[in-house]
DNA sequence: TCTTAAAGGAGAATAAATCTTATTTAAGAT
DNA sequence: ATCTTAAATAAGATTTATTCTCCTTTAAGA
């Protein structure tokens, strides 16, 4: 998956740089749709040296080149998603925990949908719900 | 709409202030999911001695107390909404207008769906559509 | 190996939001 | 109508996430 990403990044013409590929990876293995500074705490570890204006330089870099997605929170803080397909989420509202919520007969249904029931003035390109509870694990 | 203001707040024993009363009143007749900014730009044309910190306190009341609802956006601003009632939103992917859309059959159709298919350790509280795309009117 | 534009490091700057403290005020009690 | 008091506000400092500036380093192609 990291050497997807030094193609990727190749293709698009960008430079393949240790900072990408660590703040890549961090995104990849931390699998929590981190904020950067989580991204941070982790890449330090290896890379102790990263600066942290880069990692919001390369957050963005890899944002514009779809090489990953912000998500939305309710809190003044973004957080970063490395699957690109469109996806819905899981929000916790009791913690910050957020969760994939892939679900291909649903996404049918919504084409289908919206291609009967248009949205009036409005040209739709994505939809994505935010699915808001409680996760009900043992722990 | 604000006389309904007056009554929540004396409900919930808030005090009914002139700040909250001029900021809900500004939410409410912008009509554009507001950000802070936009909400103290518009209240400072009669209430030119409100501060930020309260218009910031103010929201976060209003928040906590189910008046107002925060709307999630892709940048580092928080925006809000006076209609409490769940209901979607269309984000223009080009200008940072969010516009409401409400749609009972797909709520219903929303709601049987889910009962029938449950998430794996999800309790669903609410689910919101971010219908991403481009409005298209005539300007 | 050389060249060079792109990228990164360091730290200052900004913008949104929060916090602190003194002052004011809404609202209930007298 | 006045008094009392907890709640709310004003002002401005502070924090936090993010962006910017400027200089140095480096990836990648020649
Ligand atoms: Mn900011
Ligand atoms: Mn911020
Ligand atoms: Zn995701
Ligand atoms: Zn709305």
């Amino acid at each position: 998956m990291i050497n997807d990403l030094r193609n990727k990044l190749a293709e698009k013409g960008l430079k393949v740089t240790p900072q990408r590929l660590a703040i890549y990876g961090a995104i990849v293995k931390l699998n929590t749709h981190p904020n950067a500074d989580k991204i941070i705490e982790s890449i330090r570890k290896e890379h102790p040296n990263i600066a942290t204006g880069t990692v919001y330089k390369v957050l963005d870099t890899l944002v514009e080149n779809g090489l990953i997605k912000k998500v939305k929170t309710e809190k003044d803080v973004m957080r970063y998603d490395p699957m690109v397909e469109s996806h819905h989420h899981l929000y916790c509202t009791s913690t910050d925990r957020i969760e994939d919520y892939i679900d291909k007969d649903l996404n049918n249904f919504l084409r289908e949908y919206f291609q009967k029931k248009e949205i009036p003035n409005f040209n739709i390109e994505d939809i994505k719900l935010h699915i808001h509870g409680k996760f009900i694990d043992k722990n």
